[in-house]
DNA sequence: TGCCAGGCCCTCTTTAGGGCCTT
């Protein structure tokens, strides 16, 4: 029987839009969801020598103060690297936080894990909830009356909210694509699929990937 | 508050432009 896939969900929360305008991660969390359920999480504030500007202070609720006691940045980086090794990645705009996620272990000298392939439920909710009044994380939380994680903006507030998105989206697949799922799970590999996949086009991808998956799972058995 | 950057989507498009989403 086929291991339970565990997939990571983080969220970053930073100094500034980007590595390359010269932003730094001032707070990383990891969220663990396994077979419908969180199952871990890590979350720290990270030192990596940068300052807040008032504004991002305000919205964060992370003060120049904190940071200045909180650990340095490669240390957490590669406490979080271990704990999510082996996991697929999910996030919300993944773009955003797979800029500062591959510019933070580089900087911390971590190496690359092949399996921390990222999906983004920005992407996802675009096709799967196009009657959301926005994609934003709060308003698709609202739309779906997702659990209340605390305060937004925080790293694992909004990893949490964003966990709880997956696990909707999840439900959501398995029961809109219950007949062309026949039984498969719906995979970190499905929702990457699905994410850079035409609305009109999702049921067919489905089927798809399920063919693949079943040829797949057949070849590992015949070389077995 | 709005801009900043980057990646993506949508359309009045594709030799482009505007909007969304993240901090």
């Amino acid at each position: 029987m086929a291991q339970a896939e565990t997939i990571a969900v983080i969220d970053f929360e930073t100094s500034g839009m980007s590595p390359a305008s010269g932003g730094r991660a001032t707070e990383i969390a990891a969220v663990l969801v396994r077979e419908g359920e969180i199952v871990g999480e890590y979350q720290s504030l990270m030192n990596a020598g940068v300052w807040v500007p008032p504004f991002i202070e305000q919205l964060t609720g992370i003060s120049n103060a904190m940071l200045a006691k909180a650990p340095p940045a490669a240390v957490v980086m590669a406490e979080v690297d271990a704990f999510t090794r082996g996991c697929p990645l999910i996030a919300h705009n993944a773009s955003f936080d797979r800029g500062f996620w591959q510019y933070e272990l580089a900087q911390a000298g971590c190496m690359p894990d092949p399996a921390h392939e990222f999906a983004c439920t920005v992407l996802l909710a675009r096709r799967l909830y196009p009657e959301a009044p926005s994609c934003k994380l709060g308003a698709l939380a609202r739309h779906h009356q997702l659990p209340d994680m605390g305060r937004a903006h925080r790293a694992l507030a909004d990893a949490k909210t964003t966990a709880h998105l997956l696990l909707r989206m999840q439900a959501d697949l398995l029961d809109r694509y219950r007949a062309e799922l026949l039984g498969l799970p719906a995979s970190h590999a499905l929702l990457a699929r699905l994410q850079r996949t035409a609305k009109t086009q999702l049921k067919r991808a489905v089927s798809e990937h399920v063919k693949q998956a079943r040829q797949a799972q057949q070849l590992r058995l015949a070389q077995f």
